[in-house]
DNA sequence: GAATCGACATAACCTGGGTTATGCGGAGCA
DNA sequence: TGCTCCGCATAACCCAGGTTATGTCGATTC
């Protein structure tokens, strides 16, 4: 069975070691992968929740519509990542799910992390590290959101990816590569799509950013972060310790 | 053993029914109630974090300091939550916790969620669910800060807290007793308590919520869920649907 | 190479809610 | 019975960011 390749595997791994028999179980969950492309949805709000999925690759989005019609997107997906968490004690999809750009899913339903509670413990509790990581990282987002200024909350979501970013694929240190528009980037912020672009020739201006389609330099990563008030430490999950003096 | 007066398995019913083992179990995480007051901190920002809170009477808040001496208030924690779920993958806390009113709480360390994991997974089950609860609630309370009124996040929020505690005690139906400050509420809603007061007076001109003291009275509850584009979805959770179809 | 379209920039104008300040009434307290 | 403090109301002023509109530059299509 080769199982070296899959994200899932590499996504687990990052929290505890797992035995072979962990792998053989989280490998079930990925039979049947399948390719989507950019702006396919998984699912819409509202739909019935049964299943899970897991991101091979490509970045993906959940989102909420408003009933005046705007849009609000809660959170970006990268490869690795499980979605559908939020709704595992729901029967209805409380939010959509949109591709932003092709990449591979793999579906599973909800039983099947029933059925993985009941026969490794090591797995329940890094699923429930990934859930609580994905709380950390909503919970930041809300801050930053209610209490930032625009450039501020511009600021930090770029630094929130770069560093995302790099703890999976730890690449050319001020560069990033971001497929998105300045629309989904102002229905993540709760901004104006005008107000994004503003801000990004501010944040130009003042050498903080510079943004080349959907490649985008940081030449002083420090200076951003003071400027956008970020601290990575809400991304920083640590299990080791916690399962370790458990002894 | 008489546990017919807990709050965490009163709690916990409210999702899967509990075998005799599982109720020991839970117990088990209350065994030493704190008898704390109204202000107390239950923990900082960035203390170590190695216990979780079950809260058994009074109200509770979570919330982060910025750098700029803004408060976020996240969520409000009424008797029967479980505090902490988000920095279970964590070292450091990333919020502080406080008491709104005088009230009573166990600790327990995060192991002992470890040690469930392993001994029901009728418990993990349900765990789970209540994390993903909690997910949900702040996932609303985003969009409501993102992209709603002054007016309709304050109506909207009422409604919240009206559902919540009609879930555990359905009381006179317009009537609801909220223990906060105006400040409290701004911190929450990302607005400045005086408009906070302002949007109150509004409201009330409107004859849609009247506000004495703590003591909030909501003549008709439609007409204010229109108002605040309140949908009662995101806080109807239902896992009996779910285990009893794995059959 | 003309037409269309989508992503982005820029400008002019407007408003919801922040800020600062003042006042008031009730609770605790000397 | 006066003092202080806290929570709240109200008013005047201001600004960050929303809104609307117009223009530009590529990419795509015929």
């Amino acid at each position: 069975m080769e199982h070296r390749d899959s994200c899932i595997i590499r996504h687990f791994s990052h929290y505890l070691a797992l035995s072979e028999r962990d792998k053989v179980l989280l490998n079930e969950l990925e039979r049947t992968p399948i390719e989507v492309e950019a702006g396919d949805l998984l699912w819409e709000e509202m739909a019935n929740a049964e299943e899970f999925c897991s991101l091979r690759s490509g970045w993906a989005y959940s989102f909420r519509y408003l009933e005046n019609g705007t849009r609000q997107i809660l959170e970006v997906f990268l490869p690795g990542d499980i979605i559908g968490l939020r709704e595992f004690a729901f029967s209805q999809r409380l939010a959509g799910v949109r591709m932003i750009e092709d990449g591979v899913i793999c579906r599973f339903p909800h039983a099947a992390i029933l059925r993985l509670f009941r026969q490794s413990s090591t797995l329940t509790t890094v699923m429930f590290a990934i859930s609580s990581r994905q709380q950390a990282l909503m919970t930041e987002r809300l801050v930053n959101i209610a209490r930032r200024s625009a450039r501020q909350k511009l600021a930090h979501f770029l630094l929130e990816m770069h560093q995302r970013l790099r703890q999976t694929e730890p690449e050319g240190d001020c560069h990033l590569r971001l497929p998105m528009s300045q629309e989904v980037l102002a229905d993540l912020l709760g901004l104006s799509p005008v107000h994004v672009s503003r801000t990004f020739t501010a944040l130009d201006e003042d050498r903080l950013v510079h943004r080349d389609g959907h490649r985008l330099t940081i030449p002083d990563l420090q200076a951003l972060a003071r400027h956008g008030q970020f601290d990575d430490c809400y991304l920083i999950d640590n299990l080791r310790s916690l399962v370790v003096s458990e002894s």
